[in-house]
DNA sequence: TTGAAAGCGCTAACAT
DNA sequence: ATGTTAGCGCTTTCAA
């Protein structure tokens, strides 16, 4: 293993050359007569030369290539979709990405970002605030690296964000479950503290309003975090008397379909999120849809602009939803 | 932005005492004095000092801290749970883990790698090799790092590996269709390039010998890489005359469960990896399943045992698989 | 137990 | 157009 490698030295002397030249070609830089740029490549070529990054990003002002990405949970395919989208606008600008699932644990998310942007020294963050996400911590990151925030924003701090129209787009599907007729809605989320999860439930409430239909607190089940417990959360609704589930997110989309179908009811479910194979299922599925890349597309633009000196104002951008309904009879779509 | 950050002289500095001396506290070293140590840490305490990893990187024989993962696609489900097994893995031992997509292109497994290992010379690979892997590549990359395979070997190369039992698996998933009386069954797969691929096409040719069904090669349909790819191919041999089909992996799988439910036609499916919300469709599917997120941990261990040291010849494992039969009728398991 | 000093591989003035 | 030189921030002998 890690035997010597070829240096800059090692390449200057093999090409007869000094290091600031062979420097200079490796960067591409002008005033490198093309006979002696063609010297030093074929010395590089010969050695195997490869720059130590390490090394140029000691260097004051240096870019170390690479951006970070804290999210919730990699094995979520929403969250894996999002990372997807931010790697390859990371690839274009020759960034590597690293990863972080914070599983929603403020104390990783903040011990992970402390050890990217102040040890580690990445060019730029991308990260999905945990719930307690507090001002301080991001307001201190800011200082050294552009941060944007993705699908969330941390309460009071304005910052680069790409969010998703999240009220409306619960409004819609609740507003849509209305329309066929269903009054006793039920609603399963996550934690109200995540700013997703207020605005949907802001959502849910605004139709129920719009509709006349009374707020029934002993519909709503907050702080629901896995499918399983989505699962048991609606096994436990649906004991009493309900028309249909609306779901905070994919996850909890999953684990109501399964307790739903288990419940052998006809209560309708409506979720946020997409999810694989709802076409197929034998009872329609409404979902408020978007595509989860273009959240990680959207805020590494974002990003790659500021770290690329982009000054001005925070920006906010603000992805529609679509409402569509699988499943069910007929054939499946895309 | 990047305003000057605190470093070891400043620490020094404010501690009164030398560069040294910081390193030793920062390091958790012996020879230090009670007394001094907590001079010191109340003074990056002050500061808020963060080691800079970049030059402590610099200094041969020192590690990243890193490990890459280099996978065929971050947004497929089943390899963002690889990458999770890692992550978690990973931060077990204070790394951080940098991913990069291939996309099953080569020449970028290659860039990728090379851009890993040789210039930002992180610790250890994992790494999904695409179709036509070289071994000069790995054997080149083996040199300066532990390199273990995930899911695929590539040939001819002996290294550390976890791999799935391919043909085992899909010799059981295609025997039960022909237990269940089915003679015409069809096969969906990616590349015959890619070892799973190869394996699992051999576990099919086994099972119809074994049951002393002819191989008919008009029913097979190789090199299908996406969904809409598999349900076009699913459709194509829907149109003759067949009884099931047996899809190579998860993408081939949907495709494929897409086409049936289009074609009304009572085929039945099995495929190799699970997909969630299987257990709900109405009509029975087997599936070769395993825990995905294994094939990331135990390759993260295999790795770190080989950071931390480990000798010895290559080592691989196997990872068993589970024939279960999700849908149908009935209600959904876990 | 602590400090002085050298140097890891690279870049960027500055000089030529 | 190219070379010289002085660090970047840290670790590590070696000496005290």
């Amino acid at each position: 293993m890690s035997q010597r490698r070829p240096t800059m030295h090692d390449v200057a002397r093999a090409a007869g050359v000094s290091p600031a030249t062979v420097s200079r070609v490796v960067n591409n830089e002008r005033y490198v007569r093309e006979q002696t740029r063609a010297l030093v490549e074929s010395a590089i070529a010969g050695l195997g030369f490869q720059r130590n990054e390490a090394a140029r990003a000691l260097r004051p002002g240096q870019t170390t290539e690479t951006i970070a990405l804290v999210i919730e949970d990699l094995a979520n395919p929403f969250w894996s979709a999002v990372a997807h989208g931010a790697e390859e606008v990371a690839r274009r600008h020759g960034h590597m990405v690293v990863v972080g699932s914070t599983r929603g644990s403020y104390d990783r998310e903040r011990d992970l970002l402390r050890d990217l942007v102040l040890r580690r020294r990445v060019d730029g963050v991308l990260v999905v605030p945990t719930a307690e996400a507090q001002a301080d911590l991001h307001a201190e990151l800011s200082r050294w690296v552009p941060v944007v925030f993705i699908d969330r924003t941390p309460s009071g701090v304005p910052a680069d964000a790409v969010v998703l129209d999240n009220s409306g787009g619960a409004r819609r599907a609740v507003e849509h479950l209305l329309t066929r007729g269903h009054r006793r809605i039920a609603y399963i989320g996550g934690s109200p503290k995540v700013t997703t999860g207020a605005r949907r439930l802001a959502g849910y409430r605004q139709a129920l309003k719009g509709a006349g239909v009374p707020f029934d607190r002993s519909l709503v089940r907050m702080n629901v975090a896995t499918v399983s417990e989505a699962r048991a959360a609606a096994t436990d609704l649906l004991g009493g008397r309900i028309d249909a589930i609306f779901a905070d997110n994919n996850r909890m989309c999953v684990g109501t379909l399964h307790a739903v179908h288990d419940s052998r009811q006809p209560v309708e479910t409506a979720a946020f999120d997409d999810v694989e194979l709802a076409d197929l299922l034998p009872r329609p599925v409404t979902l408020v849809t978007y595509d989860p890349t273009e959240l990680g597309t959207c805020g590494a633009d974002m990003l790659f602009a500021r770290i690329n000196g982009a000054s001005g104002p925070p920006r906010r951008t603000v992805l529609r939803t679509t409402l569509v309904t699988r499943g069910g009879n007929g054939s499946s779509p895309g």
